[in-house]
DNA sequence: ACCCAGGTGGCCC
DNA sequence: GGGCCACATGGG
């Protein structure tokens, strides 16, 4: 078996199914993708539920929406204003492309469609990869600041740029798309758990192959 | 009172 | 290619 293949088992059989993305929709992944770019998901839920209560989680709507309107419904995620500009921009990309029709716009090549989020002012690695994988069902491995970090520590690799690490990802995992979503969800649940300034390594479910072992951290 | 979150882009060297 | 900075709310 690999390494990251017992990471992961090791990890799942410590937090269980992650159940990543929570949305209803196609759509609505995308816009959570965006939101929660360095903020906690918590605060992306409740600009989500106002989007939802005004009927506004709609590509068109958006599109079209005052700025100030859309600033103001998803204050509590965040960079607000950057965020309002970004979800538009998107959103009037969409429309004006593919007629606000997510089906058709992921109905090409990955690399295509990555290409084309990238060009996207306020859409960068990270956001693409995660609208690639959980809102396109598509095979790319989603790397975040966690995973660079669970992969210091442990010594499964060294970090150079965020591609060497992905290629390192899809290189020595199956290639599975459930797989995919469930571990980058379940290193976000262990960098939470056990890697922020006060880690708790003692219960960490990798400390046996963790190189730091219970006392040096960054 | 801190710390930090499911990042990105701009600017500098 | 890397290092630093602004962006901003809300929970622990």
């Amino acid at each position: 078996m690999s390494k990251l293949m017992n990471v992961y088992n090791r990890l799942f059989k410590h937090f269980g199914p992650q159940h990543w993305w929570p949305g209803e929709t196609r759509f609505e992944v995308v816009v959570g993708a965006i939101l929660t770019q360095n903020t906690a998901w918590t605060n992306v839920e409740k600009a989500i539920k106002n989007l939802k209560k005004e009927k506004m989680l709609n590509c068109r709507k958006i599109a079209n929406m005052d700025i100030k309107k859309l600033e103001k419904m998803i204050r509590s995620s965040g960079f607000y204003k950057q965020k309002a500009e970004k979800l538009k921009r998107f959103c009037r990309y969409l429309d004006k492309n593919y007629d606000s029709n997510l089906n058709s716009f992921f109905n090409r090549s990955p690399d295509e469609i990555r290409t084309e989020l990238l060009s996207l002012n306020g859409i960068g690695n990270e956001t693409a990869d995660s609208i690639l994988l959980y809102a396109g069902e598509k095979l790319k491995f989603v790397i975040d600041s966690y995973t660079v970090r669970m992969c210091e520590r442990t010594g499964i690799k060294k970090v150079k740029t965020y591609h060497q690490l992905q290629d390192f990802f899809e290189k020595n995992l199956p290639k599975d798309i459930e797989l995919y979503k469930e571990f980058h969800a379940l290193i976000v649940e262990l960098g939470k758990n056990f890697c922020r300034k006060k880690p708790r390594c003692d219960e960490c479910p990798l400390k046996n192959i963790c190189k730091y072992g219970l006392s040096v951290h960054d």
